[in-house]
DNA sequence: CTTAGCACTCAAGCTTCCAGAGTGCTAACG
DNA sequence: CGTTAGCACTCTGGAAGCTTGAGTGCTAAG
């Protein structure tokens, strides 16, 4: 596919889409000879260049502009010409020490893993709260609320917890309540969430012939908890990091932004979507579904803990985005939520 | 202050505010005379406007463009011209319906009233979550998530739940814990949690003497559960309402906005200052601390109900605002809330 | 006190113009 | 034959000037 492309073609091509990166101007033939020394005048640039358009890496906004990259262009660069550098020592510290902070909930982490990877890319942060379905059951626990309100807390292996309302038929003695509670407790410790759900609908027409009323009622309560728990919630930090860089500064542009960050289940499935793939990964413009995110990439890291609970982090930034910088601290940040949850 | 004002100015007066609000253009004396048939000739209304204008009600952009209200203006207005008509059969049906639908918990309750307040007024929606300081204990429950990591589980009168991670010096054991679960519980239920917190340091001292090491533990974990808990969550539905106004078409002006709005706790303190007053308030312009909202007018009330629990929720739009139609949506979207948490 | 008339003002939109940046093509060069 | 200098051409963006329309304030007459 790109067979025709001589080294001197792939430097003319790194030349440009570094200098755009930077600049965000469309950059001209003149231009990449006077930054870069590559021992050729312009107008052997521009013959090049002309080349590069054909195949696909650039266009012109218009005839009297420089050359800007496309999405192929950036795929390219992203896949074949970017060296990923170490983090640099601030950097890495200021992850490292968004995490050393003590005595903090599995929220209040990972909004700050928002922060941190706004923080130090200054483009806005994603992170997706972790899947409930695939942690583990380490502890139910029923309030009751009025006659026939109660309230169920569900709390996961890692610290995670849901709670519920559930509205029951028939009054549940606070008596009755505690002993569903310890069954359930006792039967469901240290199973997957995924699993729980199959098991109680199993078991419930497995009792039903038993007529054990308060059997009953405890898989009865169960159902209803298991039954609908809310599913995604996604922290996003510094989302007006984006609003200062020239290629939003447009009226529409920027309303379209607005009203994508404002749909928080959109980015949920985004995130839920790269989730799949293990380390970390680019999408550069169209390549994800970006309703209302035209013009940008997103670079995304999942993080796993040997539990099983497992979410999605990434950055959100233009397609004009300093790759070779993000890139590694996506992936840093991921590992260092992954050792966090790993740490209890 | 407003003894000036004949029935004919404020008649003029009303007819600018009442102009400028459907159109968001400078009004003219032409279009006064025009639109409103009070039978006297443009340049009579001129000279009102003039006196209108010298008395702070009106000002103009610039000479050529007609008039437009001032802070003063629309609080004059506010005061002394609107009529809070009732609410219309179609948007009294819309607030009852959002609240009919059973089955859901106190969040999704009021997220649902923030989107029904935007989707009515056709502005912004903020609803913030009720103060946990000012709700009553009912339960608490403990977690060990690891030997020194705790998790409590602390529920509300009001099934509202908070939760902390604690981390403890030496390990206690699930025994010990299960002690001080129903030692707490039945020694702070009832109890509003601003008296709680007070109690515990209370007793902490006078146990200190007594060297019982369970007690000690108790209220030790305790401590640092009241101590921090997390404050301030509030809902902001349709947000992107505000965007095609035109007062707002203007790049730094929505840059503004995107900021402010991604700064929840501000939003937070702006609601937490108008809890104080009961029944609806219209705040305007520089009437509230508006950090980014220079142009806003906010319309809030607050829900209480029986069992003290109370919060704040409100509309913010422009404030060339239906100031009319968002007061009553406003008035009757607190009582729905109210209503609710009384049902319990 | 009200109103018609008139001169004046200002913003917004339109056209025109110019400078600057960049291109593509061609012809010369090593 | 690839590379390069030169040149004509194109296009954008900003500045300047013009016109139009809406609206005002003032004055003098009713």
């Amino acid at each position: 596919m790109y067979r025709d492309l001589n080294e001197r073609s792939r430097k003319i091509l790194e030349a440009i889409i570094e200098d755009f990166i930077a600049t965000g101007e469309p950059v001209g033939s003149r231009t990449v000879t006077r930054r870069h020394h590559l021992g050729i005048s312009p107008a052997t640039v521009r013959n090049v260049m002309a080349d590069l358009e054909e195949a696909g890496f650039l266009y012109s906004p218009h005839t009297s502009a420089g050359r800007v990259p496309t999405e192929k262009g950036y795929r390219f660069y992203v896949d074949t010409m970017i060296e990923v550098r170490d983090l640099s020592f601030n950097l890495r510290k200021a992850i490292e020490d968004s995490f050393s902070m003590g005595g903090l909930g599995l929220e209040d982490r990972l909004k700050r893993a928002g922060q941190v990877l706004s923080a130090t890319s200054s483009y806005a942060g994603l992170v997706s709260y972790p899947s409930f379905e695939a942690t583990v059951f380490r502890h139910i626990e029923f309030v009751k609320l009025s006659s026939k309100k109660i309230l169920a807390v569900l709390v996961s292996q890692s610290g995670n917890v849901q709670n519920k309302v559930v509205e029951v038929q028939k009054p549940i003695s606070k008596g009755e309540l505690e002993k569903i509670t310890n069954f359930l407790n006792s039967k469901l410790t240290g199973l997957p969430l995924c699993e729980v759900k199959g098991l109680i609908v199993k078991e419930m027409k497995e009792e039903k012939a038993l007529y054990d009323s308060l059997l009953q009622q405890a898989f009865e309560l169960s159902r209803e908890v298991f039954e609908s728990q809310t599913e995604g919630t996604v922290f996003v930090e510094g989302a007006s990091n984006i609003l200062d860089l020239p290629e939003f500064a447009d009226l529409e542009c920027m309303k379209r932004l607005f009203r994508t960050f404002e749909q928080k289940n959109l980015l949920v499935d985004l995130l839920e979507k790269c989730r799949s793939a293990e380390g970390t990964h680019v999408f550069i413009g169209s390549e994800f579904d970006s309703c209302g995110l035209e013009g940008c990439s997103l670079v995304t890291s999942s993080y796993v803990s040997k539990s099983g609970i497992s979410g999605t982090l990434g950055i959100l930034g233009p397609s004009r985005m300093t790759y070779s910088v993000v890139i590694p601290i996506v992936a840093h940040t991921a590992r260092q939520i992954s050792r966090f949850l790993d740490a209890d």
